[in-house]
DNA sequence: TGACAAAATGCGTATATGCGCATATAATAT
DNA sequence: ATATTATATGCGCATATACGCATTTTGTCA
């Protein structure tokens, strides 16, 4: 039940249906996921904790990178079909797309740089 | 995307999951939903609501009292995976297995009635 | 070892949420 | 009309959440 809770919660932000939508795409690091949204690095990290906790994603660590990406196998079985949701809901909307195209701009490189291309 | 994030949030309650499970088994009155899970007027009262405004429930009317119960038909789409996931997720749960076996006693009396039986 | 880079985290603050109390609203019966 | 009853709602408060800033942690390389 509790765990319940924290997964609905984890999903009920604007910001982390945003990233779920790109790891929907492919895996991430926080850099990429910074870039991809235009949100700062705390934001970024924070909100893929949250995602983590929650149960919904998977971490690899490659070197200075954190490489979240969504834990299709490990995830409760009944979780799979709430992403699932979350992608038909989030599917063609303006703001996904955009995330999307922004994503495949993106480079991996960390919030030094992410934040000079901010400015 | 503002829908998506108002649905979730309306799941990230326990009281309106709990909520949710009862009107799983049947439409339920305000006042089913307050003995079933021994929660205040109020507290039935509003969570309901927030469980109507995002798009889970629908309402009847029946003299004095409001018929809630689980919009099936009206929801939108992928809204229906969701529910089923909750149903999934809390199945066999204690305090949903307790909460529907109070529903069962319940009687449809008002808060007065109810306020009573909670003292 | 020291410098650098990517990510995580403590803290403060602004805003949102949950809920109780009291009261309002709406439907019914006398 | 008045009383009664089921539900809804305004207000206030306690708690939770989101996020920016500054700093720390952790890994890499010279």
């Amino acid at each position: 039940m509790r765990e319940l809770v924290k997964a609905f919660k984890a999903l009920s932000d604007e910001t982390r249906l945003r990233i779920l939508n790109i790891l929907l795409e492919r895996e991430c690091c926080v850099c990429e996921v910074m870039q991809a949204l235009e949100i700062s690095q705390t934001r970024a990290s924070r909100n893929l904790s949250a995602l983590y906790d929650a149960g919904f994603l998977k971490l690899r660590k490659d070197g200075l990178w954190s490489l979240y990406s969504i834990d299709r196998e490990g995830m409760k079985v009944h979780f799979s079909d709430v992403v699932e949701a979350v992608r038909k809901g989030l599917e063609g909307t303006d703001l996904a797309l955009q995330d999307i195209e922004r994503l495949k701009k993106a480079k991996r490189v960390g919030p030094v740089c992410g934040n000079k291309m901010l400015n």
